[in-house]
DNA sequence: ACGCTCATGTTAACAGCATAAACATTCTGA
DNA sequence: TCAGAATGTTTATGCTGTTAACATGAGCGT
């Protein structure tokens, strides 16, 4: 029920629901800081957020985000949790495009990289964030299942002729080699050319031909 | 009249680049900076370095620095060139003490992500900054050469009987993985378990025993 | 329609940060 | 010895996140 769980989200605050344009003062700070902060963020090499900037842009006082975020970090978390959705939609419009498993696997190796290229601080942001987050956790965070969530996805993709441990040695292969080209890209080490990144996915035993 | 001469610790430092590290008021502040930042960092999660707090700790006014350094970012390359050197050592080590050329390649990229689980505000502020050195250059940082020679240590690691691409591909995937094993690994996606980073190594078909 | 109350926004203030300018001290070379 | 370079300090500026006190206005009960 709280705005933190779609993707951009204006609707859910008090006045939207009921009426027209009208509304508090300024009508959704929260949905409306999201989207002001994603956007600011999305052109950048590292996110570096700042409240008063932010809250310029959005014509507010410099204090204003505080009725709505306990902190910088709560904000943060909210976008990491917007990014992390973001990624996940794109990563499951590329495993359902593809015909076979084996396609599947790299399409979303290659999809992964892509997004994370393209994103380059969304990504910074996601593995910042989710990083002082509990995933074994009783209770998981909306962040920490939206991240579960991913890894099952990886997961599913490794061929069933594998079994057991096999099996988690090939998704922990898969997802680092993917996380790994993808960081020494946006890190200036590697010169992002999607033609390689296929080949280097498909460089994995479960991504190549004969392993199908 | 509290100079106490060369007493001033500072022992090994493999920095000190430069001057005629003479002890003026403090004794060298430039390469006790560099000691003291290295030991502060040593033991966080992200690099976070204050200059003040820095400062403070060398018994230093908190501009005292910038005699030194142009600004912080100049310091923390500093400190990034010390933190390269010092896993290109723990490279070389595991390189040189393996038997056969495959059990090289494990072992030095097992080796690889061990240092930086011991070590991750040291290997985040390695690629932090080395995302803004230009490798390319005529004239290479310091630091951008460490890296090179970093990234050519891992290629010759590769099997001879490939040549041009197939190399190439086989080189970045290994660099890839490991630095994403070790990227997840200190973003708590994935639990350190030095066994299985080792199966993870040794899943790749030139790591596996039926290339060689 | 009145007034109470709470959610929301504003202003002022504090401590911390990186950094710059002006000043003081101490070392070094001619 | 003495000038100037090297080093460190003081003071000040403008940024940051954050708190506390105050102001406004919407919605609800009567």
């Amino acid at each position: 029920m709280s705005v933190k769980g779609n993707s951009v989200n204006i609707k859910d605050s008090p006045e939207v629901s009921g009426k027209g344009s009208g509304a508090y003062h300024h009508g959704d700070l929260r949905a409306a800081a999201i989207a002001a902060g994603m956007k600011r963020i999305e052109d950048m090499a590292h996110p570096d957020l700042g409240l008063r900037a932010l809250a310029r842009e959005l014509g507010v006082s410099a204090t204003a985000l505080y009725r709505h975020f306990p902190n910088k970090d709560a904000l943060l978390d909210a976008l990491a949790l917007e990014a992390l959705n973001r990624l996940g939609i794109s990563q499951a419009t590329a495993a359902q495009a593809a015909s076979d498993v084996r396609e599947g696997f790299v399409d979303v190796g290659v999809t992964y990289v892509k997004w994370s290229v393209e994103n380059p601080a969304l990504v910074r942001l996601i593995y910042d964030r989710v990083g002082k987050v509990d995933l074994e956790a009783d209770d998981p965070s909306e962040m920490g299942e939206a991240f579960l969530q991913l890894r099952k996805g990886i997961t599913a993709l490794m061929p069933d002729n594998m079994s057991g441990e096999q099996r988690t040695i090939a998704a922990l292969h898969a997802w680092s080699l993917v996380h790994g080209l993808a960081m020494l890209i946006l890190d200036g080490q590697v010169e992002y050319d999607p033609d390689m990144v296929r080949k280097v996915v498909q460089s994995t035993e479960f991504g190549s031909k004969k392993s199908g």
